[in-house]
DNA sequence: GTGAAAGCGCTAACAC
DNA sequence: GTGTTAGCGCTTTCAC
């Protein structure tokens, strides 16, 4: 067997001292004997000696794990991942840690993850949900990217009706008036919102649509059949990163990369480098991450406000591809 | 104040049993009685009861948290993104939950991580090293991308040496006898395998050099520079994605991305739909992190063999930069 | 099959 | 200032 590790008592034992004058010395308070206090450091350098943070907090009155859950659709899609991170950075300034989980959207894995972080007792959860949640998380959460419905509990989103609505004005001030929608997973409201905003710009002008798209190898598929019908659009306006690569794909197997405008809802890695350069309507995860991790401690410490539904701008970068 | 959770007591009282026999059924022993076990969950269903998974792992003869920690360069670097995936994936089969950390290559940080997920008692740790390791982590550690120097563990790279020759003699292949280098962080065996390769392939005719490259711009700048000498180089190897990034934005903004040959180690997204499409030696962080989390679970589970070095196989891609 | 008592590592409350 | 006792929520051990 491997030696067991040293508990506050082992520590006690070495140093001489009660095993409560530890407790006192490992926990920073100043009413020990400069002299004890030395002795426990010295016992605890020794040894080794880490402190069990299960069984402090087991016991201690704020009962809390400085330990937070991070629950998003994937955490190695880019969005997910500069969220996920600017999350990270705030925490670790209040010195907490963060729990993973990717959901791919499939609300039986939210469940599970979700208990299994309850029974780890994290301080409360950032979570992209799934669509209906039924709350009792018995922790605060926070939502982000999308609202759910339902329930109850701060939200960060990006500003998806006016951003969508100020991509699709964007092609038509540069001539465009078929303009065709390629969005995602309707359930979500992500892309109702965007698809509200395609519909709000174009009025009832509103050009063939494709929904439930996921990645890239489906949203090629969809924008070339979209391309190929009798009467096509001649821009093109995509509601995630992952649809408008599929799209960027179709335009470039199809050779109409220059004649097809398009517009891509966020944005992605070298976008700019791309033969056009990609038009899109910027989200800011990182600051949507920093927003719900600060939301977050807010309720952790006690804030006890109505729900804030807090909306993160997002920007239109003109590359070339919406201004053709 | 909020009413607290209910615990196996709570729990025992509506179910008119004792607190062992809820033990019992909420850990799935079968020696109970069907028609108590029914009450108990009843009495469960009806509390939302939940266990609280640390007080269990007090007690419990295997102290096992079921939670690893996974500590890289960067959550949100494609590289690690992905490798943070599979590890997670690999974990999710097992029901075991991933704490996560940043280090950006930061030793102070690695330790101060390490040390909070050792108090968490982590059941074992996946680790993109900073350096000099000193060992006693208190628990088993798998090491990816790159080997420490004085620590024993398994560890898992990617075939660097190997790798980065195979990419050089590519170049040397299509005619070029003066090839730069662009490399990372020499404090790190993966910058120093990948330059042994380099060096290996080329002999006494190795290049200009240019070391500690982290991000696209340093990265951009020197390739700027290499190329203004008097006796540039016909092609270039760069040995991280973040720096092949910032090369063919050099490239790009002399002009020469068609007259410049480059490879560049370690694939990224896209990189086959940029002009012209980046040749590269790419990496599996898919296949590491799968491999790194099993080895790691072995550990756990008691294996006790010596250390293992284990190198996942590199790819060269030829996309048409390299082919210059 | 079921339950009572002890104790995991630690902190709270209260004595000295 | 320091130590003692009790107990957090749970599993173990062992008695019934």
């Amino acid at each position: 067997m491997t030696p067991n590790r040293p508990t506050m008592n082992d520590v006690a034992r070495t140093a001489g001292v009660s095993l409560k004058t530890v407790s006192r010395v490992v926990n920073g308070e100043t009413t020990v004997a400069p002299e004890l206090a030395a002795r426990v450091h010295a016992a605890v350098e020794s040894l080794d000696y880490r402190p069990h943070l299960g069984a402090s907090m087991l016991r201690r009155n704020d009962r809390r794990t400085r330990t937070i859950g991070v629950l998003l659709d994937d955490v190695s899609h880019p969005f997910s991942a500069a969220l996920h991170r600017a999350v990270e950075d705030q925490a670790r300034a209040g010195g907490i840690h963060v729990l993973t989980g990717s959901l791919d959207r499939d609300p039986v894995r939210e469940k599970a993850l979700t208990a299994a972080f309850a029974e780890r007792q994290t301080d409360g959860l950032i979570l992209a949900p799934s669509g209906a949640e039924l709350d009792p998380h018995e922790m605060p959460v926070v939502y982000v990217d999308r609202v759910p419905t339902g329930a109850t509990g701060d939200t960060v989103v990006s500003t998806n009706v006016s951003g969508a609505a100020g991509a699709v004005r964007h092609l038509i001030a540069h001539g465009h008036r078929r303009i065709g929608f390629l969005g995602g997973d309707r359930h979500l409201s992500t892309a109702r919102d965007r698809y509200a905003g395609y519909q709000r710009a174009l009025g009832r002008r509103a050009g063939p649509a494709v929904h439930d798209l996921h990645d890239p190898t489906d949203a090629e598929r969809a924008a070339v059949s979209m391309l190929r019908t009798a009467d096509p659009p001649t821009a093109l306006f995509t509601t995630q990163s992952m649809v408008t690569i599929g799209v960027v794909r179709a335009l470039r197997r199809l050779g109409r990369e220059h004649s097809v405008a398009l517009v891509g809802f966020d944005d992605f890695p070298l976008a700019d480098l791309l033969d056009p350069p990609v038009t899109v309507v910027a989200q800011d995860p990182a600051r949507m991450g920093r927003t719900a991790a600060t939301a977050l401690f807010e309720r952790i410490d006690g804030h006890d406000g109505p729900p804030r539904e807090i909306r993160i701008p997002t920007t239109l970068i003109a590359r070339g591809s919406g201004e053709l």
